[in-house]
DNA sequence: GAGAAATCATTCAGCTCCTGAATGGTTTCG
DNA sequence: CGAAACCATTCAGGAGCTGAATGATTTCTC
């Protein structure tokens, strides 16, 4: 009766719970898994704008101005201006941002953990090159997604 | 500079990314990937009622109706009245449903081909395992996922 | 350098999706 | 029989996404 379930499928499946759970997690942190990357991103691209990073991370204009308004309500990010160019903002962290991410990379290992737990430390290193092949060959990049409906 | 990333980072990047792709792979048929797992579902459970698949795939009653009429309008099930008990339909495909799933479960293949496609054989095998052995581990079942906003 | 074109951020209307609380008809229990 | 439980449905409310405008600024072009 069990048919083998196709690597797609699992992979949605994996994939969505897995977000689920990582959403659950950060929910005594007050942000969304959306909001990590953000962060993760503004980190690494001191002073960058909006667009920058919305192209990097395949969000519109319109959606990335949300977002940081999000993390701006929450006094994570900050909108400078650029004295360079006075139509584009220059996104930084604050200190309550600076620690937000650090709290989030916990969490972030603490579910990876969690998600891990049932395979050997062998097993996850092979799943791990594995799925880094299958990212690679399919030009992943680590951005926020737009929502989807999703699976079946 | 390329931290190594988590399996669960990976899982939801893949998940995302290929749950998208089948989408539009079934965009000619005009169906979406939550509607086939509902197809198959019924087809599997002939003359279910509406609450009994949305028991098994997680989907409270009120979006059941919506997912249904979905299908419905397509032509692709019926809603049968149940002898037994007049609250309840009996689900049921219609032939038009029946070789709509058959082209499904096609496209699912050749979707499930393009994402393995970067690894051999004996990869996929291994991966496919490790995947069903971490779905089994956290209790997944094959159903439709509520909408859920979506990675960092 | 002045005017045209491109660029950055923003707003907004419109859409889809999801949830939870009612509602009506039907069955089952006491 | 009357009360409680149950199936399907409707509906209002909220969240998220998109694409087309808009205003401010910069860059391009002659």
């Amino acid at each position: 009766m069990d048919k083998p379930k196709g690597v797609a499928f699992l992979l949605s499946q994996l994939g969505a719970y897995g977000a689920q759970r990582f959403a659950e997690r950060l929910r005594p942190l007050d942000i969304e898994p959306r909001h990590v990357g953000l962060l993760r991103m503004i980190s690494v691209s001191e002073g960058a704008s909006q667009q920058e990073l919305g192209e990097r991370m395949g969000v519109v204009p319109s959606r990335m101005v949300s977002f940081v308004d999000d993390l701006e309500d929450r006094g994570l990010v900050e909108r400078g201006r650029n004295p360079k160019d006075r139509r584009a903002y220059a996104l930084h962290l604050t200190e309550k941002g600076t620690k937000m991410l650090r709290q989030a990379m916990l969490v972030s290992v603490e579910h990876n953990e969690e998600i891990c737990a049932p395979l050997s430390q062998d097993e996850r290193d092979v799943l791990a090159q594995l799925l880094d092949r299958l990212a690679g060959a399919h030009n992943l990049i680590p951005g926020v997604h737009p929502g989807y409906r999703h699976l079946r």
